[in-house]
Formats: C-alpha cells, sequence, structure tokens
DNA sequence: TCACATTTGTCCGTATGTATC
DNA sequence: AGATACATACGGACAAATGTG
C-alpha cells in the first residue's frame, strides 16, 4: 500500500529513454530550443547522448506525443521543436469521449451549456482582432456556399474561434475537443462531407452547412454589436439546430 | 498537393507502428479489451503481427504515453490495460502550464465557470444514490480532517462526484481533468501532503483542507434542501478560496 | 535467502522506404 | 534522374529488473 508518487525528481525513474526525454523537454523550458529549430538526425543524436539509437527514439516518440516535436522522414528531415501541446490535449479528450462513450444528447446538452457560457466571455474580451478572424471565417464560409460547396471545415472553426476570442485556453481546448468529436461523428454518418471539392455532395446537407453559416453571420453581428441577449439567443437556437440535423442523420 | 484525408482508414497514412497502436486502440474501444487485462509480451505481440520488436516498442510507447496501458519490467509483467487518460491529460496540463500556454488565472475562471454550469444540472438530475456518495465523501473528510490529517484526496473526490451526479460525462472528464491538474499541482507546490498519515502536515495546510470540508459539507445540504442559489454562492466562495490558496502557494 | 525464468530495456548491424537537392 | 540524408524497420544479442519457487 506504500504508492509513495515521488513527485519531486521524476527522472531516473524508468529508464534512459525518459532521462533523454526529460533533458530536452528542460532544453525546450529554458528556452534554449524554441519552435522551428532542428534537433540533430537520430545517430546524431545517439552519439551526443552516448545512447543507441532505439533509446533516441522512443524519447522522441514521447516528444512527439507530448507535443513538443514532430518528426519528419526524408532528406533534410528530421525532428523539428514545434508546440502542439494544446492539440495534443485535444486528442486525448476526444480519446476520452470515446472510451467513455459519450451520448449524442449529452454531447449537445454539454455544447449547449459550454458554448454559452464562451459566449458570454467573449463579449467581455473581444478585440479587433477577434472580430476579423471571424468575418474572415464568416466570408470564406459564404464564398464556399455560393460554390455549392460544403462549409464544414469553417463552420467547426467559427465556434473554435469563438473560443479563442474568450482568451481563456481551456475553453480553447474543451471547445476545440468538442468540436473533434461532433465533426468525427459527423464524417462517420455522412462520408465525404469534409473533403474538399466533393462533387456528391449537392443534396440537403448543403443547405444544412448555408444554414449554419447564415446563423454565424447572425450571431457575430449581435457580437459585434454588443446585443448579448441576442447573441446567445442564436447561438442557442443554431446549437440546437446542429444536433437536430446530427439525430436525423443517425436515424 | 494531394493531401487527401481518408477518414474511414487512417491507418497505412505513417507507419507500421502506428498501424499497430490503432488496432489496440480500436480493441479497447470495442471493449474486446477492457481495464485490468495484460497483452502478450512483446516477442509474442511482434509474432503475432509479424513486425519487429522494435515495431511493438513504440506501438506500446503511444499507447502507454496515450494513457491506454502501463508497462511493468520482470517477471510477469508486460502491458497492461489501464484507463489513465486522465492523469495523462493533467500531465500535458502542466506542460501547458510550463510552456506558459496556460495560466493558474486562466484555470481557475475555467473552473469556477463550468463547476457552476456543473452544479446547475446536479441540481435538476441528483438522485438519492449521489446524495450518499456525497454524504459518504464528506463523512470520510471530515473524519480524517478531526484525526488532524489532510483530506485532499477526498475533497478532490468531493468535485469529481458533483460531476458524476450531473449525469453527463463530458462534465464529468472536462472536471475530473481539471481537478487532476490542481492535485498535481497542490502536491508539487506542498510535498508530502497528498501522502498517507504525513507527520509533518501539522501546519495551516491541514486548516486549509478543514476549510474546504466546511464549505463541502454546506453546499451539500444547501443541495439536499434544493437551495439552488445558496449552493451556487458557497461553491463561488470555495473555488474562488481555493485559487486564493494556491496563488499564496506559488509565491 | 537464493537461484531461476520471464519480460522490459538497451545496443549493434543492416536493410529499406522516403523526401530533398 | 541520381545522389544524399534521414526515419523506419528487421534480427540478434546482452543487461537489468522483477516476480516466483
Amino acid at each position: 500500500m506504500k504508492t509513495q508518487e515521488n513527485l519531486f525528481s521524476p527522472i531516473k525513474s524508468k529508464g534512459i529513454f525518459e532521462e533523454v526525454s526529460s533533458n530536452i523537454k528542460r532544453l525546450i523550458f529554458d528556452g534554449v530550443l524554441k519552435p522551428g529549430d532542428r534537433l540533430p538526425s537520430e545517430i546524431e543524436l545517439a552519439n551526443q547522448f552516448s545512447v543507441g539509437r532505439q533509446t533516441i527514439r522512443e524519447a522522441l516518440r514521447i516528444l512527439e506525443l507530448s507535443g513538443f516535436i514532430t518528426v519528419q522522414k526524408g532528406g533534410s528531415g528530421g525532428p523539428l521543436i514545434k508546440d502542439t501541446i494544446i492539440n495534443t490535449i485535444s486528442d486525448l479528450f476526444l480519446d476520452a469521449f470515446r472510451m467513455e462513450k459519450i451520448s449524442i444528447e449529452e454531447l449537445t446538452i454539454a455544447r449547449l451549456e459550454i458554448e454559452k457560457m464562451v459566449l458570454n466571455h467573449v463579449m467581455d474580451n473581444l478585440t479587433d482582432l477577434d472580430i476579423e478572424a471571424l468575418e474572415q471565417n464568416v466570408a470564406a464560409a459564404r464564398e464556399k456556399i455560393e460554390g455549392n460547396m460544403m462549409a464544414n471545415e469553417e463552420n467547426i472553426e467559427f465556434h473554435n474561434l469563438l473560443a479563442k476570442a474568450s482568451k481563456n485556453h481551456v475553453f480553447v481546448i474543451v471547445v476545440g475537443s468538442i468540436a473533434a468529436v461532433l465533426r468525427n461523428l459527423l464524417s462517420r454518418l455522412s462520408p465525404g462531407v469534409g473533403t474538399a471539392g466533393d462533387p456528391g455532395g449537392y443534396d440537403k446537407s448543403i443547405l444544412m452547412s448555408g444554414n449554419a453559416v447564415r446563423y454565424h453571420e447572425e450571431i457575430l453581428s449581435a457580437i459585434i454589436e454588443k446585443r448579448r441577449d441576442a447573441a446567445m439567443e442564436l447561438l442557442e437556437q443554431h446549437l440546437i439546430e446542429v444536433s437536430h440535423r446530427i439525430k436525423t442523420l443517425i436515424d
């Protein structure tokens, strides 16, 4: 029963590969290595640390799955410092949702509540840059709709941009994760929807997508004009409609 | 430029080790493999998948860092299915803190908003079983406090039980993740606090812990008596006080 | 207490696939 | 198209750790 978790020096605990990844992590935390910098190749790292290549590979795998680096194959490739922690956290939330077998009802209820909460924060922290990004998003979405194309990616991004405008990264992660789950569900229910230039999507799906864009435009207007209650009401209507759309797809 | 993302069979895209980990992941999602089950040894897996042992190792490393398995060395050891996604998320949150992607302020604001939202749902969906679990929790916490021991685990669990009482798994995961981050932070800031029977904890930390228990008791009473506004007010006071406690620990 | 078997951890050598120049 | 550089993958070997008899 002595489950003493030694939190002070988590290094040295498991093996060399963890120590190597911790060392590189520390360099990133201390600012010695910044996003965009290149790490030496595996062979080079193996020589510098005086360890085997497999050990380096597992250390790099840790860093990759922790969102600190990406690895590119081929010539002039190799490990690249890149900050993707937020995305990594979102991925794990997605896994957690899938493990718990979340129902559509639960997800839509939670989404509705959380996004309303986020919107409240947006109204208090909105900047011109946020407005610009949101306007750009709905413009791009409208353009696609007018070209008879789905605008699903843009529509999902609208909600992510809204979360960003709340100036709270926790909200960004949570909203982004829920959006990822929904996108996952939609792509399973109506295949080919997310792909660009899908020639088979000339059905009511485009109408729904266009409808969402109109809602986004109205919500954005209400936000800009500081009409808080109207924005909340529109958001609620929009999300309820989306949930209905998903339900009809399931049947 | 042919970046066609095939959402139906994302396998074969990156490499063999990702395909292996995806296969095992799928088995876990589908319930074929459940927490507590043992995976074959690395050599056995290598034979069954007809791949090298190094490939298996990297696949297992992915699963470990994604919170799906743990790996034990030695005789009768090996890969063990275990759901630790929430802990993994909290670890990444800590990394995000260190990378200054998330601040304590953001986290406490998000926690306050989310738990208030959850409490509202709890008031509408409370059952006798939830009440029983919550009462048992505060009773256990009080017992520890009266024995001059910290009740941090119980106090954190109180909030998780609250989330469960909302009957929404999304809330459970979000609240659980935030709680895990806070527990992780607290254990780093005030070492030895989480361990049972810590003889060095006879300081103001126990007072704070006891204070939290009192708040929990009052909140629970308000919930049972359907005093919604009072419960919300108490919860808000409680969480603000906790955030102050964390801030003072950081300075 | 002491081997013993099992399993992960680590290293080496080599070959292949892949992206860049 | 060819050369180069790099990750990816295979097989074999030994060391270290851990539970079991």
